[in-house]
DNA sequence: TACGTTTATGAACACTGTGTACGGTTATAC
DNA sequence: GTATAACCGTACACAGTGTTCATAAACGTA
């Protein structure tokens, strides 16, 4: 039987998002690498201590945003077979995630590292056709890094293309390369 | 006439190579972003006055041994017309400089940033064949990502290929999509 | 509403790191 | 040999991190 919905005390909502917009606000002012959990805390309005009772340090905080597309992104690997589905509405899910995600920060790196073991194992499932004249590895290093820049690229342009446009550059610039490669 | 060579006091020469050799061993074990100013001049068995005599924080000690390899990097564009000879020339030169490096540190994204810069001068020339599908500025930022994907993976990987094969892995993999852009 | 529990607070603390200042010492170039 | 400059150590002010703890406030529940 399923226990009755237990309340989150509002207190821990109220704190956790005063949290993560301070922190996004101070990233989009001056990036990840310039913001100290004081800027966070003061602009947050939020108690030293109360800071740490809820993250181990400023990297928590930051993957704590990142968990709605982490998750969403997770559904998608699961729930469809991407070989036989058309492999670029992967790429497509995510610029609209992200984009949907517009005020938020993402931390592209996360992306990367799903996005990378996603494709290695892609790549080295046993395909005849393949002529493997590029390591997996590098391929798969390539394609996953090849999607990261395309992606900084619209992010730090403010989304000048729709992600339908973007996820089409990014068809464009890769497939010829890689179908080339794996005939 | 040419002036007299004025000789280098030999400390100030000890010194900065003993400070350069410790940051290069400390990135080596831990990665850029764990070394301190503290490690540094330990290592090197240098005063902390001493450091700061010499460079103004821990990223110009960088940059500074980043010199050689800029300066090649410089005479390579402005001796030669690019294009003219082969484009990839100029990736299969940087290749090859990095390897020479070997056992130096090497910041990619100042590789990057020279990178950029070179793409963008030479997509921006009104070339009439140019299809224009993509902004330059995206198909700038995308070649040079690429290229430091690659040179990513070769260093990380620790130079399983030659400059030469890692040029043509390069080639392989941009020149298609890039060419169908380019018409 | 009254209750016990959870959460937030702020101040103090130890710690690590940065960058500057300065007087004394030593190696170097000439 | 000497003047010079490079080096050294120490001390200092400052900023940031992460922990602890006693107190006060807000909360959910009955």
């Amino acid at each position: 039987m399923p226990q009755k919905a237990k309340s989150v005390d509002r207190r821990i909502q109220r704190t956790r998002e005063a949290l993560q917009k301070a922190l996004s606000e101070l990233i989009q002012e001056n990036g990840y690498e310039k913001v100290t959990v004081q800027n966070v805390i003061d602009r947050a309005n939020v108690g030293r201590s109360t800071f740490y009772a809820h993250f181990e340090n400023l990297d928590q905080l930051l993957l704590s945003g990142f968990e709605p597309l982490r998750a969403e992104f997770d559904d998608f690997l699961s729930g469809r077979n991407i070989d036989n589905e058309s492999p670029w509405a992967l790429s497509l899910a995510i610029f609209q995630q992200v984009q949907k995600q517009r005020g938020g920060y993402i931390t592209l790196t996360h992306i990367q590292k799903y996005l990378y073991s996603y494709l290695l194992d892609h790549l080295n499932q046993p395909t005849p056709k393949r002529k493997r004249n590029i390591p997996s590895e590098l391929l798969a290093h390539y394609i996953g890094s090849s999607f990261i820049a395309l992606m900084t690229w619209w992010i730090d342009n403010n989304y000048p293309y729709t992600p339908e446009k973007m996820n089409d550059f990014f068809r464009q610039l890769v497939e010829p390369g890689t179908l080339a490669i794996m005939q």
